[in-house]
DNA sequence: TATTGACCTTCCAGTAACTGGAATGAGCAT
DNA sequence: ATGCTCATTCCAGTTACTGGAAGGTCAATA
């Protein structure tokens, strides 16, 4: 499979791949006679992680480690748990703020009439700070 | 209140914040005599927001987008409304994807049996791919 | 009142993570 | 052999910060 189908099934542009590779996020992939990059399935999978991840906001480092965790063969598996457990709960933080961000548009969509009156009052109140009861 | 404490308050560097003001992102603040920078509670909720939503992947411009949607008091109610509740969407989509993150690392952790023996075949199956019935 | 120290200012340079474009080569179809 | 599409490398540009220098503000203290 060649670089540009990559592209198009993991929704990673190639010119990106190509950086990955080049920063050694993935691996070099084998070259055919050509000098063209060869791929399959699996590095689909795993540039589709990799986009998925960093339209979430994690770094590239983030994912880096996410990917290392996946692949180092040498770590006790116990280290492996403890590591991807962190992890959870890190995307567990991730989730209640996009679950933050969703009550104030609900929020601003609820004080729309839906009518032609211009009148969105949400700047006037609080509408940005923590949802009920500030937490910390 | 001063940069500096609004930078602690909402978790955005003082040099971020001035770089926000510059591309215009935030609004400019008052000034004291002595020239620095003047804020209120408000901004902090505002800078708070804008470090949600980019921790999250929305880029400058989704930013952008989401907070003329508060601050727009010449647009149509109808159009606010409209245009929040697509964002719910966009915000429902991610956290679909965060889900779909989440899920894998658990069943990495899982695969893990917490034992000092390094053995997480994960990569050998298929962990990263749409997990369960590809949608789409 | 002078000075110290924390915090502020602007400006400019550097980094991270792409992204676009030029020049060129590969491989298949007519 | 001539297109055409897709690939290659390389270099330059963009976005969104981030660090550091050089210097000003201000409250507290010697």
């Amino acid at each position: 499979m060649q670089i540009g189908l990559v592209a198009e099934r993991s929704g990673v542009p190639a010119k990106t791949i190509r950086y990955y590779e080049e920063i050694g996020l993935v691996a070099k992939p084998e070259r055919t006679d050509g000098g063209y990059r060869s791929y399959d399935k699996q590095d689909v999978d795993i540039l589709r992680f990799v986009s998925r991840a960093r339209s979430l906001g994690f770094s590239i480092k983030d994912v880096r480690n996410l990917l290392m965790l996946f692949e180092d063969r040498e770590r006790a598996s116990a280290d492996v748990k403890k590591i991807a457990l962190e992890h959870v709960g890190e995307i567990d933080r991730k989730m209640a703020e996009l679950d933050s961000i969703r009550h104030t548009l609900l929020h601003l969509a609820d004080k729309c009439h839906g009518d032609e009156r211009p009148e969105c009052p949400i700047l006037d109140g609080l509408a940005f700070g923590p949802l009920e009861g500030r937490g910390e």
